[in-house]
RNA sequence: GUGAUCGUAGCUCAGUCGGUUAGAGCGUCAGAUUGUGGAUCUGAAGGUCGCGGGUUCGAGCCCCGUCUUUCACCCCA
């Protein structure tokens, strides 16, 4: 065993894998033009005040820290050494971190070149991103997101478009998802109503949790964050709303009638869903009172996917944050946005067997290598095979047939081109049908007839 | 961060109660009339048994630590 790894969390690819990556990547980044995006890239690194402080204090927690180059614990007071508190120290030691996610460091590019960006800016981010935490299934600490955001508009119709993408996206990869949505102006009108509007993250997080711990173990959580048991009374009928979306609605527009933001969030997601109503989408959008998620600069609409025939977290998730941009310095500016968890759907992708078998094939043809002159004539016959736009190769090396085609074999190029002395002489080549095993005599015209 | 779990050849795995020189299959490489692959046959190479310490006359096997794998919790794509 190598004494060589790499560190927890981190995956090497290889071709196959890397075959399919690309698949999903392609199929993703395609449906982002389509709609109108255009692509942006951030640096691996941001400062820390960039990243700390908008993921909650889990968030915090689950970022890597890059310490500082050189001597960086020349300047450390000795006392915070010797105290060794390790968030005191933190400050002196390390002012960068990795990204934790796509959205926050874009929030981060709106802000700084605001004079450059027209609004509204519609834009797409395939970027890696880290987490410290621990790995288990679907679970990694590199792995890419594929954003889309729209920033610089609060219409709804933002909304609609990234259910459309979804939608788009998970049919044509062929992968069944439901859509949940919810909208964080209901669970602060809920908040509200109980008279516990601070608990509103504790609330939201425990009952994110109903369909894992069911609704006994969500009352006990909520009961051990310090909500009393008529306030986890008054919850009850929420937490068990049943029916359609709009059932669901029109029950919950009763219980939040007295509190204005729940109110706004129902109207919120009514128009959201009448807008899909006219769509007829195959996806199922699905109310879910249930659906949290823990960053907390979500202000509206909050989505979150789900695979249907694969028992894993959320394959994508987003929703609406009205200001984001504010923490840097511009207030006012409200955007939406959806990631896609492109190694999640990976692994649905993989567990389901869905990945077309054609992702797999690289080169179409391999030029046999006989040295001396016949080689010549086949560098030559490769340059005007690689012109033609035929992904070809030549073995490098003058080895014996056996060996040529048993690379060939186990690469899976499905011809193979021979220029033996023979063949230099008479100018006619041998093109060998590597599936078949025939084999024929054509000119190098007809060669790329063929193969093209 | 908490609790489990895994680690033996490139890969998948055997390895008895702690006993002498650690095995198999697949793969790799080399051959089986020098211009033809997949199949078959023959042969070869390949191991600090994750790493470090301990117990023992003796450790792949037992104990401790550590790293890694997988899984659950927390949280999340």
């Amino acid at each position: 065993m190598s004494t060589h790894s790499i560190p927890k969390g981190t995956r090497d690819f290889n071709a196959i894998e890397m075959a399919r990556r690309n698949y999903i990547f392609d199929t993703i980044r395609s449906v982002f033009k389509l709609y109108g995006y255009v692509p942006i890239e951030t640096p691996a690194m941001e400062n820390l005040s960039t990243l700390l402080g908008k993921y909650g204090d889990e968030g915090d927690k689950l970022l890597f820290k890059v310490i500082n180059s050189g001597d960086y614990l020349g300047g450390v007071d000795e006392k915070v050494l010797v105290a060794k508190d390790s968030a005191r120290l933190l400050k002196d030691i390390s002012e960068k971190g990795l990204r934790y996610d796509l959205t926050v460091p874009f929030a981060r590019f709106v802000v700084q070149h605001r004079n450059e960006v027209v609004f509204p800016f519609k834009r797409y981010q395939i970027q890696p991103v880290w987490r410290a935490d621990r790995p288990q299934k679907g679970r990694y600490r590199e792995f890419y997101q594929c954003d889309v955001d729209v920033i610089g508009t609060a219409s709804l119709l933002n909304e609609v478009e990234l259910v459309r993408i979804t939608d788009e996206i998970f049919t044509r990869l062929g992968i069944k998802v439901l859509v949940k949505m919810n909208n964080r102006k209901i669970l602060s009108g809920i908040a509200e109503i109980i008279g516990e509007a601070d608990k509103i993250i504790d609330i939201t997080v425990a009952i994110d949790k109903l369909d894992k711990i069911g609704i006994d173990g969500v009352n006990k959580e909520l009961s051990e964050k310090g909500l009393s048991e008529s306030t986890i009374d008054k919850l009850q009928p929420i937490l068990n709303l049943g029916g359609s979306n709009r059932e669901k609605l029109e029950k919950l527009k009763v219980v939040l009638t007295s509190s204005a933001i729940g109110i706004k969030g129902i109207e919120e997601i009514t128009t959201i869903f009448a807008y899909l109503d006219h769509l007829g989408l195959s996806t199922q959008v699905q109310l879910d009172l249930t659906l949290a998620r823990g960053l907390n600069y979500y202000t509206g609409a909050i989505i979150e996917v789900k695979a249907k025939d694969v028992e894993m977290g959320s394959i994508s998730g987003g929703g609406r944050y009205d200001d984001l941009t504010g923490i840097f310095g511009m207030p006012g500016v409200s955007g939406v946005g959806i990631s896609f968890g492109a190694d999640r759907i990976y692994d649905v992708l993989n567990e389901l067997n869905l990945f077309p078998s054609e992702t797999e094939q690289a080169t179409k043809v391999m030029v046999a290598n006989f040295g001396d002159k016949e080689e010549i004539a086949g560098l030559k016959f490769l340059q005007t095979l690689q012109q033609s736009g035929i992904p070809s190769e030549m073995f490098p090396e003058p080895s014996k047939m056996k060996k040529q085609f048993g690379y060939a074999d186990s690469k899976k190029i499905p011809y193979i081109v021979i220029i033996g002395s023979n063949e230099v002489e008479s100018g006619i080549f041998q093109l060998k049908n590597m599936l078949t095993g025939e084999q024929e005599l054509l000119s190098p015209e007809k060669i790329i007839e063929k193969l093209k």
